[in-house]
DNA sequence: TTTTTATTTCAATAATTACTGAAAGTTCGA
DNA sequence: TCGAACTTTCAGTAATTATTGAAATAAAAA
């Protein structure tokens, strides 16, 4: 396989996968882009390579800033601003699930702990909805805090020794 | 708050978490009020609780029960058909993870693995992508391997542990 | 076998989400 | 302060995805 065909295989692999997890395509396929791009590359540069419109681009770089997985970068005596992914795996996925936790994980959390607290009136129904609704903000919850550890590297020595445990 | 509120508040939450991560509505609402009913439901009980119509209930009924977390039920001396959820919240969570890593993420281990393995022409170009994508597949192999030991309970001491140990 | 009851399928349509391209906005050098 | 280079915004449109509802299918009862 020649690198050409392999580099758009990954965009396009990236793409669907990005599009299956609620991402949008342009979005996830930009970040591919940069991702195995050794240099910043510009505006130009994206809109030429996956064929997406300026508003497009600037749209979805925004937003690939926002999570935190993209950089602007200024090459001196230039004028135009180029853009660079984080390159580090261990950081990519820290900035992933952080952002995950934060805008998603979270808000159920705090909606599943308020309604399962509800006032038991000892009704079959109530007492279901009680049960299933706790059960599942102790998983969230306790998902999340294993989670959160993780990204902020709490306690790597755990997540190694668990890596090779489990191996 | 009462329980029709609750459970309005519960199954729209559900409805929306599904959508952010990209599983439709109609299916994540359908599983959120099985969840939390007591008793099997029948295909007009849900039609009539969500709104919606009988195509659309019957196709993501279908689709729960391929994700193996809602099962038929048959009462006796009854006709129609009754469906209930998958009530305890590990096999949920084991379910969902087994089957997105089934749909999700052993296909694009395989891409992964098979494009980083294009020939090293010693280019700048060549020797990112494959250091990039080498790491993603690195990272997602493990994080499958991983997901698939504590779906499997293999290791079920090792996540109490980790659990206790993290806490 | 025919009728009744229930479920599935699928073409048509609605709703949502993504994308374009040009106008407006910004920044910087002259 | 003006104008060129570049970026952002956003109304309009395209593409995708979800939903309806009725016809086809299936399965049990009469």
């Amino acid at each position: 396989m020649e690198l050409q065909e392999a580099k758009e295989k990954f965009i396009s692999t990236w793409g669907s996968l990005g599009t299956l997890w609620g991402i949008n395509k342009a979005m996830a396929q930009i970040h591919a882009l940069l991702w195995i791009s050794p240099d910043p590359l510009s505006m130009e540069d994206i809109m030429e390579e996956l064929h997406i419109s300026r508003g497009n681009t600037s749209t979805n770089l925004r937003q690939l800033m926002d999570w935190g997985i993209v950089y602007k970068e200024n090459k001196i005596g230039e004028r135009k601003e180029y853009f660079a992914s984080e390159k580090d795996v261990q950081e990519l996925s820290k900035q992933i699930a952080k952002e995950r936790s934060r805008r998603e994980i979270e808000p159920t959390i705090k909606v599943l702990k308020e309604i399962s607290r509800i006032k038991d009136d000892g009704s079959p129904q109530t007492k279901e909805f009680i049960q299933q609704t706790s059960a599942l903000y102790e998983l969230a919850d306790t998902a999340n805090t294993m989670l959160n550890k993780v990204v902020n590297q709490e306690h790597n020595w755990i997540t190694k020794t668990l890596i090779k445990l489990i191996k």
